[in-house]
DNA sequence: TGCTAATATATGATTAATCATATATAGGAC
DNA sequence: GTCCTATATATGATTAATCATATATTAGCA
């Protein structure tokens, strides 16, 4: 259940609502590394408040719905701080890409580019994504210089998604050149 | 729902049990790209069939139980070569070792170094499986070089899967190294 | 006036994946 | 004789994730 640690981090770092964390929180920062659905969160939120990990404080507005805004108790933080030191079992990748590819043969080879060329084309817009992300954050550690440990963590943790992507792009450049290179199903 | 297309394009190398495909196949071949577990590959068997995507033959056997033989039919191969040429989105990595680095500046240097070390030693076993698997399909391919069209394309899926490996191992020595030189939480 | 967008939460339905367990047969080890 | 392993399939339960929709308010625009 990583994604109710992933919320009890980022309440952690402040109180937030449902709302606030869909939208500034999973659509922002922490995008790169956890998704969540709106529904998600909001169940997640109920069942995070229902183990006593956060409490909820209704906060009425006159212009506005009112907002639920969640805090961290303190068995919360305890139960963050014992999850952030857990080894966790490898996640498993399920590349839809590979599995065409190890099933390619019988496809000719310009189909086969195809793919790997709208492959490419999503993982750039990926990276360019992720290079942004990056430099809002270089940005930060310039500006605040006393918070450089949390911020030199998310560097590092950024880095790998960028060489990660890097990688993939690397890959499947190469991997399109080579295409050129195999004969092809229909031409023996 | 891409088992079912894993599935098929096992189907379509040739006609297995639901028992071969957990045994020689996501135990084995295509282990590193797609895993499954026992209960969802008979499910994923008998909802293909009732699609009539492939076909059951029960074969009797009296020194064992009997086996369901499974074979792909036209309308099966027809889905699987549609599916093969069908770009799809980028799947989501949610790798817990991220989100925990994301979250660790309340954590002392130690504890980070040890959940990246865990991390490292988990990834270099992968990485040696992966070797393995490498090696044994260049094995084949140097004993028979009538099929190196789809030899070829196994290996450059293996090629991905090792470099992504590899990335993730130079990442974590890297951060490791560079977590000697970060000030800890509790030294100002 | 009606439409859209932003703010805010909630719930039903479904899919995908995992875990646990049940059943049945045969052969070999001890 | 009993236990374990390999072969073989099936099902119940649960979790995680996604999709679709519902509801309610205010502000701004045409």
């Amino acid at each position: 259940m990583s994604l109710a640690h992933v919320i009890l981090g980022l309440l952690q770092q402040q109180e937030r609502t449902g709302y606030d964390l869909k939208t500034k929180c999973f659509n922002d920062c922490i995008s790169h590394l956890w998704q969540a659905d709106q529904a998600q969160i909001y169940r997640t939120l109920d069942k995070l408040e229902s183990q006593a990990w956060i409490t909820c404080t209704v906060e009425i507005q006159h212009d506005r719905p009112n907002r639920k805004v969640y805090q961290i108790t303190e068995a919360g933080e305890a139960e963050l701080t014992h999850w952030l030191q857990t080894h966790h079992p490898l996640p498993m990748l399920r590349e839809p890409l590979l599995v065409q590819l190890y099933f390619a043969a019988q496809l000719p080879n310009e189909a086969i580019v195809y793919l790997l060329e709208q492959e490419l084309e999503a993982r750039q817009e990926k990276l360019a994504q992720c290079e942004a992300q990056c430099e809002a954050i270089a940005a930060l550690s310039l500006s605040n210089p006393t918070a450089s440990r949390e911020q030199k963590l998310h560097r590092l943790v950024l880095d790998l998604v960028k060489q990660r992507e890097q990688t993939h792009l690397d890959w499947l450049e190469k991997a399109i050149r080579d295409m050129h290179t195999l004969r092809d199903r229909n031409n023996p």
